[in-house]
DNA sequence: TTCGGCGTAA
DNA sequence: TATAATTACGCCGAAG
């Protein structure tokens, strides 16, 4: 039996709005309901497999319910504008995909869907209908069903009624759904029914009776109440009735042919997909892609033979501007591509027989002073370091530059960026196991086309957007030249006492032995301590230790966990103490061995530019930016990074307090100002001002209080979260926020302002002009939106500062090359920098580092920033 | 391989 | 209505 899938598209469409989490598209466009609708489209499309498909949408003009009855539906909202501006944009995808969509003046989809199943029915062909509306229940025959969705906690559920289902449920044949309804009426649709009658009832007298003439030709049985109700709301069940009625006579003026499943239109198809940016969509419909990207109108060139690489590089030198991209796999090198006027040579260094060149015969086109375009440059100075050859005059980097219009994305990958598909097995940063070496020379060399010539494209459109932000002194002034910077921090590495390090990892191991045994005996049992699900049967069901919390999965055996039950059982003692060792062991000691480098006993941690959505840098392999120290043991681990070498020092310097001054000058606040300006001790000063003592008389937990309050402010505080951390009530908490905005009334003013106009611009910036997009701020959702409002509030302040700290690290770097320095900045840590430095040299980078990070901005407040010295990073305290 | 839970830093 | 602090990365176990 052939089968349609007929959908409520109106319906499908509202449910997906709200049930799925708000989603834009890298230009700010709201995707959510087309991604959820689509998904709920393809499941249907899947597990139905339909012959026939349509989709059923609502016009905005009045029904013939409305000329009936003024009344109908009054009250209801109309559609909020994020989900209004989808509706147009996925019907346009719906039309890509060849979908036939039917609307019908003065009818509504309910009615249109009701003539499709009759006309099923009539045809022999089977009817499952889409919908998150319970009116078409009454639609359900031997032939159709209805798939009721609903969202439960974000999830899309499905149940699916038949006939058989409507008479479990409420014991009655669809068709007498809809005197039911007449009798109880529909708030939704604001029709009345019979006042006083509800759906017990409704479907009681139903089940007694039958329906609504059976009902009324048999009333003198009913008694009561329930009688004289009947009565005086007769009219208005059969007029209720009426209104429920869904219309199986619709001029659709279509057949059953016209609905018969069609493949999309692949072009118009993906391209919608490719625009939304729904990559998973289109992965998982799986398009065969031509494989051959277009190479942008860029001719192309193989290069092999050192005769042939001497000539381009004539081409390359003087050409305006150049796209270069280093084609890799693991650490080898298949090729490179460069675009230079209007051609792009691939120089294929994959050797053996195919070519006579490598790597190193490249250095005219890298070390050659024309202006280049790269992708994640840092890595290629790096990558090339290892050679010896030297990358200059790099203008322009295209990661970077999506990274500064689009911080949240969460990958830069050049064929991204271009929208083109690499050749099968392919992978631009030779993650893959498979070699470019399976791809033929031919094969390459369009591919470098491609890239190079979209790379040169790309840049210029990127450049005009940069410029039309005023963001290009970020760009040119801070970003690019900071590449260079981190690209040498990461070849200088940070040398590592390796024996010391893996002496303190044995002491470590010994102790955790230690206490393993006695948290087994503790237990009465053996078990794996690091496994939370373990961790949590033994506690809580075979000690039966009272639960405080729990997670998604199961117990939680977090440390507030652990704190509150440690009175309870001295078992928890050792698994905290177990925990911490645990930690230090796996992460920082073995961890961080496994790291260093073999040739020069150091590590080379990775700084990472994209990443962040506020500009902060972060460090991986390992993360040089989460080493301890709150607790004095793990805080040893800093004795392990030394100097590399007798004759060198670590100059550190810190900021002291960079977040609260930026919060300070761009809130404006002039009592903070005044703190500032004077030195003092700003979480002093709070509370004395919030907690109305003189300043002599803050005690120690006065100061630490309002210091948890400078955090929360920075942060975007609730009173709940501050009562938690400091472990006072939210009563208390509330007044302690209360204190502090009534003092400082210039944060106050600035945290309602800055909420505001992010929620009219869409995104918020930082004092270099970097943005921040938040779209949560638009969400239907209260947690969302008050993620988004504190977003708002923390973006400009952690941003800021990290601006200033990217402009001191650029400033540091020229000043140690134009000073011709034996020193190298080697580490930051958000408000941190490290320079190794030459042990005569020491006072002399002192004060520079000291100058460049206080001058790195000027604020309303002084920047103040402390230096330490020392043979190691602990010493630096 | 991927995800959740946990813990480290600013 | 019920919720409840910003930004990161790495390790481990459990589930796929």
């Amino acid at each position: 039996m052939e089968k349609m899938l007929v959908v409520d598209g109106n319906s499908i469409v509202n449910r997906a709005f709200y049930g799925v989490r708000m989603l834009t598209n890298s230009k700010g466009f709201f995707t959510n309901a087309i991604y959820g609708f689509l998904n709920i489209l393809y499941k249907y499309l899947e597990s139905e497999n339909p012959d026939y498909v349509c989709i059923a949408f609502d016009l905005k003009i009045p029904t013939f319910r409305h000329e009936k009855y003024s009344e109908y539906k009054a009250g209801r909202h109309g559609m909020p504008e994020e989900l209004a501006m989808q509706m147009p944009v996925l019907k346009e995808v719906l039309q890509a995909m060849n979908v036939k969509m039917i609307e019908i003046p003065r009818y509504e989809a309910d009615d249109i869907i009701g003539t499709i199943a009759e006309m099923c029915g009539n045809g022999g062909v089977e009817c499952a209908i889409v919908t998150g509306d319970r009116d078409a229940l009454q639609l359900a025959t031997d032939t159709s069903k209805v798939f009721l969705t609903s969202t439960k906690g974000g999830n899309t559920v499905t149940d699916v009624i038949d006939k058989e289902e409507i008479k479990n449920r409420y014991g009655v044949t669809p068709q007498l759904i809809i005197d039911a309804k007449g009798l109880m009426g529909d708030s939704s649709d604001n029709i009345p029914g019979v006042a006083g009658v509800g759906e017990k009832t409704a479907y009681g007298l139903i089940r007694d009776y039958g329906n609504l003439e059976q009902i009324y030709a048999n009333i003198g049985e009913i008694k009561g109440k329930l009688k004289e109700k009947l009565e005086s709301g007769r009219e208005s069940a059969f007029m209720s009735r009426e209104l429920a009625t869904i219309c199986k006579t619709v001029p659709i003026g279509i057949t059953l042919e016209e609905c018969r499943r069609k493949l999309p239109d692949e072009t118009a198809f993906k391209q919608k997909l490719y625009e939304l940016e729904f990559t998973a969509l289109l992965k998982k419909l799986d398009f065969k892609e031509s494989t051959q990207s277009k190479p942008a109108d860029f001719k192309y060139k193989t290069v092999k033979s050192q005769s042939e690489a001497k000539e381009s590089f004539g081409e390359i030198e003087k050409a305006e501007i150049i796209a270069v991209y280093l084609f890799k796999y693991g650490a080898e090198m298949a090729g490179v591509g460069v675009a230079a006027g209007e051609t792009v040579y691939y120089f294929n260094l994959a050797g053996g027989l195919l070519s006579d060149l490598d790597i190193t015969d490249l250095k005219p086109v890298f070390e050659c002073n024309t202006p280049k375009v790269m992708h994640y440059s840092k890595d290629e100075i790096v990558y090339l370091n290892k050679y010896g050859i030297a990358i200059n005059n790099i203008e322009f980097d295209t990661a970077i530059a999506a990274y500064i219009l689009e911080p949240s994305r969460s990958k830069y990958d050049i064929d991204i960026l271009l929208n083109i598909q690499l050749p099968e097995g392919f992978a631009p940063k030779g993650k893959n196991k498979k070699t470019p070496f399976d791809a033929d020379e031919e094969i390459m060399a369009r591919t470098a086309a491609a890239i190079c010539g979209g790379m040169l494209n790309l840049s210029k459109s990127q450049k005009t957007e940069i410029e039309a932000r005023e963001q290009l002194s970020l760009l040119s002034d801070v970003e690019m030249p900071l590449s260079y910077t981190l690209a040498q921090m990461e070849i200088a590495g940070f040398k590592v006492d390796k024996e010391k390090l893996a002496q303190f990892s044995v002491m470590l191991d010994n102790r955790i032995t230690q206490l393993v045994r006695i948290i087994y005996e503790r237990a009465g049992g053996e078990f794996n301590i690091n496994s939370t699900k373990q961790l949590g049967e033994v506690l809580f069901d075979k000690l039966g230790l009272p639960v405080v919390k729990k997670t998604k999965t199961g117990y939680s055996t977090d440390s507030d966990v652990l704190d509150k039950l440690e009175p309870e059982n001295p078992i928890i003692t050792s698994i905290k103490e177990y925990r911490t060792l645990a930690k230090l062991k796996s992460t920082y000691c073995d961890g961080l061995l496994q790291v260093i480098d073999e040739s020069d006993g150091k590590i080379h941690s990775k700084f990472m530019q994209t990443v962040t959505v506020t500009g902060r840098i972060s460090s991986t392999e390992p993360n040089l930016q989460n080493i301890p120290i709150k607790l004095e043991l793990g805080r040893e681990i800093r004795h392990m990074f030394v100097a590399s070498d007798e004759d060198h020092i670590l100059v550190d310097a810190d900021y002291s307090q960079i977040e609260l001054r930026v919060l300070a000058h761009i809130a404006q606040d002039e009592n903070m100002i005044k703190a500032f300006k004077e030195n003092e001790d700003i979480h002093r000063i709070t509370a004395s001002q919030v907690f109305g003592v003189p300043f002599e008389d803050v005690t120690p937990q006065m100061r630490n209080n309002a210091k948890a309050v400078n955090f929360g402010i920075v942060y975007g505080i609730s009173d709940f979260a501050l009562g938690i951390d400091l472990g006072i009530s939210r009563r208390e908490a509330k007044a302690y926020i209360e204190g502090y905005l009534e003092k400082y009334r210039g944060v106050r003013e600035y945290m309602k302002e800055i909420v505001e106009k992010a929620t009219v611009d869409g995104y918020v910036t930082t004092l270099l002009g970097r943005r921040r997009y938040i779209p949560e701020l638009k969400s239907t959702r209260f947690l969302e939106r008050s993620f988004g409002q504190r977003v708002a509030m923390n973006t400009p302040i952690q941003g800021s500062a990290a601006d200033i700290i990217k402009v001191a690290m650029v400033r540091v770097q020229k000043r140690i090359k134009r000073e011709n320095l034996p020193s190298r900045l080697i580490l930051q840590v958000h408000d941190e920098l490290i320079i190794e430095a030459h042990k005569d040299d020491v006072d002399k980078v002192s004060a520079l580092l000291l100058e460049e990070m206080e001058n790195a901005a000027n604020l309303s407040v002084p920047l103040v920033a402390n230096i330490e010295t020392g043979k190691s990073w602990y010493d630096c305290k």
